[in-house]
DNA sequence: CCTACCGATCGGTAGG
DNA sequence: CCTACCGATCGGTAGG
């Protein structure tokens, strides 16, 4: 279908050069039609582009519920590094997590307000589902007794600098980087009395 | 002058709303001129991007090596807290801050090269800045005998995170994020025999 | 799904 | 520093 391909080649010219900079005609180039056979299908560039937000908001959110179930009956431990580490290959592998990237941080402006509030719902579909890891590692005393507020916010924080530094370093370094933030992040939040 | 009325206002838009959503026209108003005559000041809108480019670099560099000395007789806990606060909010409330942030997360593709070259830059500036004052922290046993890698590879996970964060919440949202990271991050790196 | 075409706007130039 | 203008390209339309 070629409405399809249209969304799936616009969603890859989005990530890799940004809404701004890519024309309809690269898409149409792109899908192997010419530049006004699109309005077939899409009454504007406009709508090429909330539908592939739509698509990717909905992918984001199903793939992030997949992976916390993975890990149920694991420690604490190993569902929290899990869900960091199947997050970030994510955003740093895939085309949804870098068009995701790309739109979250600098919105074409007259999306704006869309794309606030499809980040807002990433992140709280993410809340849902740390929360009660964080819940029971608190009740657990596994982690110090801190509030749940705190050690969110801390562990978005982590997630976002990683996000960001994604683009800049090579993979070793990149490599290097999330395990020592990791260390970190891990050392603060741990109940320090705890054997490993 | 002229020309440095060009290179602030350019500044302004290119933070504001980015390099290819820029015109010479945006520019030449701003300014208060047409916009041909903006050649007889540079070469092309190419030329502006990159002055801008290196003012920037150069102010930031600056302004980190400003902030660093001003704490120097203070305690470990001090002197990271300031470099972090201050660093922070010169990146959310300063034109500078907000066009390297752009231009870093997301570079209009041809000065890619230029602006990873800043982007180190900028950094190696902040390991010079910091390195001192982890070893320092090490060997007086304020901090956990860790590698200085893995020390200031997480502390650039935590303002990178932040740094992006900046973005998308109110200034409320913000702060509690940025203190409950902070908190998480000196919990993760003190020496944990010791008392505050 | 195409060819042919639109008005607007882009970065940049000629010439004074 | 300006007016007048350029070729190229943009998103989008007419008409089949």
């Amino acid at each position: 279908m070629t409405q399809r391909k249209i969304l799936d080649e616009s969603l890859t010219l989005f990530a890799n050069h940004g809404y701004e900079n890519t024309t309809l005609a690269n898409i149409a180039e792109a899908v192997g039609i010419k530049k006004p056979s699109l309005y077939n299908h899409f009454k504007s560039k406009d709508a090429i582009f909330l539908h592939v937000l739509e698509d990717v908001a909905k992918r984001e959110m199903d793939y992030l519920s997949s992976q916390a179930d993975l890990s149920a009956d694991h420690t604490i431990y190993e569902r929290l590094h899990h869900i960091y580490r199947s997050y970030l290959s994510h955003m740093a592998d895939s085309t949804e997590g870098m068009f995701f990237k790309r739109v979250t941080f600098f919105p074409p402006e007259e999306f704006s307000e869309q794309i606030k509030e499809v980040f807002l719902m990433v992140e709280n579909n993410m809340t849902d589902i740390i929360r009660p890891v964080i819940e029971k590692g608190i009740e657990e005393k596994v982690l110090r007794p801190l509030s749940t507020d705190t050690l969110t916010s801390a562990f978005y924080t982590l997630i976002d600098g990683l996000f960001l530094e994604e683009n800049f370093y090579d993979k070793a370094v990149f490599e290097q980087r999330q395990q020592a933030s990791w260390e970190i992040f891990w050392l603060g939040i741990k109940e320090p009395e705890l054997e490993e």
